[in-house]
DNA sequence: ATAATAACCAAGTAAAATAGTCGGAAATAA
DNA sequence: TTATTTCCGACTATTTTACTTGGTTATTAT
């Protein structure tokens, strides 16, 4: 299967989205590296793929920065994965059933099935749902904490 | 996460055990590689490990290969391939829980929570329950078809 | 005894995939 | 016009994967 750290990045990058987009406002890939402790440079990388799925929207110059194309709750995980990796498929021949000499191979219905059992439990989860719980709020409180410190620091050593 | 191409063979060479060993009979690496289109040197490293996953005996010599330790039924396809790869983990920190700064990021649970789903899919499916499947049993007399003619050919070029 | 067969074992290797970086260009707001 | 930010293509080091090679040991049939 493909569930990479690129994939992972992409998740944690739009929840961070969902977690501090406001009305007018955009969020900056600098200000989510500085969160998710992730390289503004792969950041770039993994935000090209999600504007071509058309996940989100980008603006460039000051104050510019991305939001998401639609609300929270209808993006579901399995098409942030779906965007940023190569599809989730955990067949050899990739659906085609070739896998030997041209028919199907002994496993192939095995892995197709456990495919679709990922993609439809990837599927039934929104962002809206899952940057609402306790538990990713508690996270995210920690991490506009550690933003402040950083902020500070740099100011810091700028002086 | 972690199902690579080895993962497949085990489960695919495991299925093979299971439809060709009988009361007295071994299964040869040998007759493995010629149904199911793999080397022999990488079925013995595939072997090596199912062997220390305590999931299959082997004894040596001629009319020697290898069987299931215990009946189909009760060996699901989880233990094959976490016996084979590295164990199925979609987290990052490998659930050490210190993705960020020593604390859970914000997406550890999520991952968690995909783990537990393909695991639980995975155990609750045994090698002989699938065997008997009709698909398996038409792909598996295929697959004997083919093996007749190998051993034609084999006769053939030795005379 | 010996030859053949088959598991057992350690190490090496080529190719592919992953996880990034680097250098610049274009747009936009102050 | 300058700083900021997205946008874009290419490059690269590392890791993982998917094997192969070259042997050793146990067992059976002749």
């Amino acid at each position: 299967m493909k569930l990479t750290t690129k994939g992972r990045y992409a998740v944690t990058a739009m929840m961070d989205l969902a977690l501090h987009q406001s009305e007018d406002e955009h969020v900056s890939l600098k200000s989510i590296a500085n969160h998710q402790e992730i390289s503004v440079a792969y950041l770039e990388q993994i935000f090209s793929k999600l504007k071509a799925g058309g996940l989100v929207n980008g603006t460039r110059g000051p104050n510019g920065g991305y939001r998401l194309s639609r609300p929270a709750e209808t993006i579901s995980i399995f098409e942030i994965i779906d965007a940023v990796d190569e599809p989730i498929d955990v067949t050899r021949c990739h659906g085609k059933k070739d896998c030997q000499d041209g028919e199907v191979c002994l496993t192939h219905e095995l892995w197709t099935d456990l495919s679709n059992q990922i993609s439809s439990f990837l599927d039934q989860l929104n962002l809206g749902e899952i940057v609402q719980t306790e538990r990713v709020q508690r996270v995210a409180a920690r991490q506009s904490m550690r933003c402040t410190e950083a902020q500070q620091t740099q100011r810091v050593s700028f002086t």
